[in-house]
DNA sequence: TTCCTTATTGATAATAATTCCTAATTAATA
DNA sequence: TATTAATTAGGAATTATTATCAATAAGGAA
């Protein structure tokens, strides 16, 4: 679990700039437990802090990414976003596109192998499992 | 590995009917090792079979994809098609866009593993690793 | 603190993948 | 072969994301 003040140092320490966007939108990161994309998370923002326009937010998304600060997945052609960068499985719900994690030691064993059978250097991960949540499986047992 | 029959007799069974565009597209993803986008099977498709449209190439690979007899992927914001749907993970080189597979036991355990903690009924999976392959692997460390 | 430089922002235009629309076509069945 | 409902072609529409660029403001220097 990282912290604010780890992700704003990281930033600052490669001359970038600390504006109250990007805090914004780093803090509503740490402290979802949802996936959100971009304009889930720019409407999420706005309530409270109104002068964030949406492409600051894709751009403030970029930047994290590329800073490896969150992690970006794909949801049926959306992107959505994770600041929780610990080795996970991400569980995606079909009905509700609700995601879960789920922490799971052996996917590092796993990564370590595939780099080994395949020579790949491996910089990211994504595992992600698809189905039914369990509130929404019940309405698929009726 | 599925075989052509496998995969007419499964979409016949349910009533959809057996066009050459399905088995232009179905060939080709048979035949491939490559894990190519609608755009690259539209084209490759069209030197021999000139008379199948973009359309109809999504439309096709949805319908397989309901009938789980391709597996979707998303590399950058593409989406790339796979029929080879065992168990495996995808290794995703940044650099050159090559992507391997990876043959894993161990993930149908995790799977079993993270269905039983989070009680999702689980559909599809995904793993999916991303880095640079050998090829490339080399440029970056000169 | 005040000024300066330049990264960052916001608004909108541009892009590109995918989906939608519908008349024309055709696979499957009798 | 005739029938008919599923499928297709092709282009328009949609939509998430990226690009553009003038205006703004963060951070360092004086």
């Amino acid at each position: 679990m990282q912290q604010m003040e780890q992700i704003v140092a990281s930033l600052r320490e490669e001359g970038f700039r600390i504006t109250p966007q990007r805090m914004a939108i780093v803090d509503y990161l740490l402290k979802t437990e949802d996936h959100p994309s971009a304009e889930l998370i720019h409407k999420v923002i706005r309530k409270k802090y109104p002068m964030v326009s949406l492409s600051t937010v894709y751009k403030t998304l970029e930047l994290l990414k590329e800073k490896k600060l969150v992690n970006e997945m794909d949801v049926e052609g959306e992107a959505r976003f994770d600041a929780h960068t610990d080795e996970h499985i991400n569980l995606v719900c079909m009905n509700c596109g609700k995601i879960d994690d789920v922490d799971e030691d052996s996917l590092k064993d796993i990564q370590v192998k595939a780099a080994r059978k395949s020579k790949y250097l491996i910089l990211k991960s994504s595992f992600e499992l698809s189905g039914y949540c369990s509130d929404c499986k019940s309405k698929f047992q009726a």
